[in-house]
RNA sequence: GGCGGCAUAGCCAAGUGGUAAGGCAGCGGUCUGCAAAACCGUUAUACUCCGGUUCAAAUCCGGAUGCCGCCUCCA
């Protein structure tokens, strides 16, 4: 079985051949360091992060390289609105990047270079270019020639002349070309400028991931991914560029994620519908926030709404009763678990066993297509189905071969779940958590209700079932959900 | 104006030629003092519409309608 991703370069769906044999080169656009982060950089984020450790998993070596744009003219528009260096800027927004991803879950990449730190390289692929006819100086600028480049377009899969004729261009007298775009701005004053052939200067926006991606890939290398709005015109003028400098291709696969909208409506910040993770994560956990975006396929949109994290957080909630009903009954029977043997195993036993033992095939199939990870999740759910099923018999679940076909399925799901980023949480622990998140969403304070649970478990006891149903009645308009066991009353936001 | 995508039950969402995964919500049942959770059953004669190809189409082709994205900074 061999991983397929849809490649935006040819439209179809492609077979992964890593280069070198083992080992898999990616490179994904980062972000430009000029704002806190929103949920449209965590799909994307979450989309390549879930694909990196899945070729992991796959036994690939991984290297993964993403990108911080450092130098752009947002950032120094910030810079000096606030009268600080573009460095204080993009060191405080790198920072807040770093924990909003770590948050999140998304594991860090391989390499994180920042684009001040390759001015050097950038000024040599640009003279590379300027020698090799691609590339012209006109009063400081340097602009790729974009029609001197045969292969202009192919990836967006347009024509240079389709593009001219409708586009909505500023009318640039030093370009020859209304198409042909900076890779080395002039400094104006009040501009960070570096010493370069042409003159000070700042390097364009596109230049910084050719020279990156050579630089920890090579040439030539696997995966080159980003958000789907990306395609025209950045990786069309990264192909541009280093495909221009160096003749060879420069990505055999071209990975988009789909955007991300929020009630129906595209994130923007003149709609005023610009979600932050940070707010995100105040108000859903990690997991939940992942589920949602992996039960949707990662080049489809996705649609935020109350309505829709809530669900996730359904759904991790299924997935973690499951598990915790398994460790729990791990843990109350005591002693170790040990593989099952097939042979010994019969009726219910054997059926779960056949099931769980099929799900990492299960899980295989459904992501070398293309990394469907909706269709995974379809599997985990059904498997937490038949756990639970399994369960509530409680004589087979606690027989020996029971136990161990548990303890096989609770590896399987946290092993698969690691993939996806997914069941890492202990299950009290997510539980305790998102009583705590849920309460402070509400305004509802714990202690009151822990205080009227009490006073309910005391009128149970007593049998004074009026005064218990009061009490839940009180607690269901507060949105608290109650569950009796044998040992005391656990209860949930609803 | 150019390029591209999508349209599946109340909602979300897989499915890419052989007869509709999964989740949420709902309904009936088991369990429970009552609940909750869990489980069982149930919920699309059917995949926007109209044609076509085929023994067979949600899946392929043509057309229509509707939404959306990109072409300008953008994940």
């Amino acid at each position: 079985m061999t991983l397929k991703l849809y490649n935006t370069l040819r439209n179809r769906k492609e077979v992964l051949v890593p280069l070198q044999e083992g080992r898999v080169g990616l490179y994904v656009c980062g972000i430009t360091v000029y704002d806190i982060c929103h949920v449209g950089h965590a799909r994307s984020a979450v989309v390549f992060d879930v694909l990196r450790r899945y070729l992991e998993y796959r036994g690939y070596e991984v290297i993964y390289v993403k990108n911080y744009t450092d130098v752009d003219d947002k950032i120094i528009a910030r810079a000096n609105a606030e009268g600080v260096s573009i460095y204080d800027i993009s060191n405080r927004y790198i920072a807040a990047h770093d924990e909003d991803m770590s948050g999140l879950g998304v594991l860090r990449p391989t390499v994180t270079p920042r684009a001040t730190e390759h001015i050097d390289g950038m000024i040599r692929l640009i003279e590379k270019l300027v020698e090799r006819g691609l590339a012209y100086a006109v009063n400081g600028n340097v602009y790729y020639a974009v029609e001197r480049f045969p292969g202009y377009g192919k990836l967006s899969g347009r024509q240079l002349e389709d593009m001219m004729a409708g586009a909505r261009i500023d009318v640039d007298e030093q370009k020859n070309n209304p198409m042909d775009f900076a890779l080395w701005k002039a400094s104006k004053p009040n501009e960070p400028a570096w010493d370069s052939p042409w003159g000070p200067g700042r390097p364009g926006w596109h230049i910084e991931c050719s020279v990156m991606s050579q630089k920890y890939l090579g040439d030539s290398f696997d995966i080159h991914g980003g958000g789907e709005d990306l395609v025209f015109p950045h990786h069309e003028n990264e192909i541009a560029q280093s495909e221009g400098a160096t003749g060879k291709p420069l990505a055999n696969l071209w990975v988009h994620n789909g955007f991300v909208k929020i009630n129906s409506e595209k994130m923007s910040k003149s709609l005023g519908n610009v979600f932050s993770i940070q707010e995100m994560l105040s108000r859903y956990s990690a997991e939940a926030i992942r589920l949602f975006m992996l039960q949707s396929h990662y080049r489809s949109a996705v649609d935020f709404s109350e309505e829709s994290l809530s669900e996730a957080r359904q759904g991790m909630d299924r997935f973690y009763t499951a598990l915790k009903a398994i460790s729990d009954l791990l843990a109350a029977s005591g002693g170790d678990s040990a593989p099952p043997s097939p042979e010994s195993l019969s009726g219910k036993t054997a059926e779960l066993f056949t099931l769980i033992q099929s799900l990492p095939d299960r899980f295989v199939e459904a992501m070398d297509d293309d990394l469907n990870t909706a269709r995974a999740i379809g599997y985990l759910f059904d498997a937490a189905r038949q756990l639970n099923a399994f369960l509530s018999d409680a004589k087979a679940a606690r027989s020996d071969a029971g136990r161990n076909v548990l303890a096989l399925a609770e590896k399987t799901i946290k092993e698969i779940g690691y993939v996806l980023g997914l069941f890492q949480e202990d299950p009290d622990l997510y539980f305790q958590r998102d009583r705590e998140r849920e309460t402070r969403k509400r305004g509802i304070e714990p202690a009151e209700i822990e205080q009227l649970i009490a006073e309910r478990w005391a009128a149970r006891t007593e049998k004074n079932w009026q005064r218990a149903d009061e009490i839940r009645k009180i607690l269901t308009e507060k949105g608290i959900v109650l569950k009796d066991t044998p040992t005391g009353t656990t209860w949930k936001v609803a």
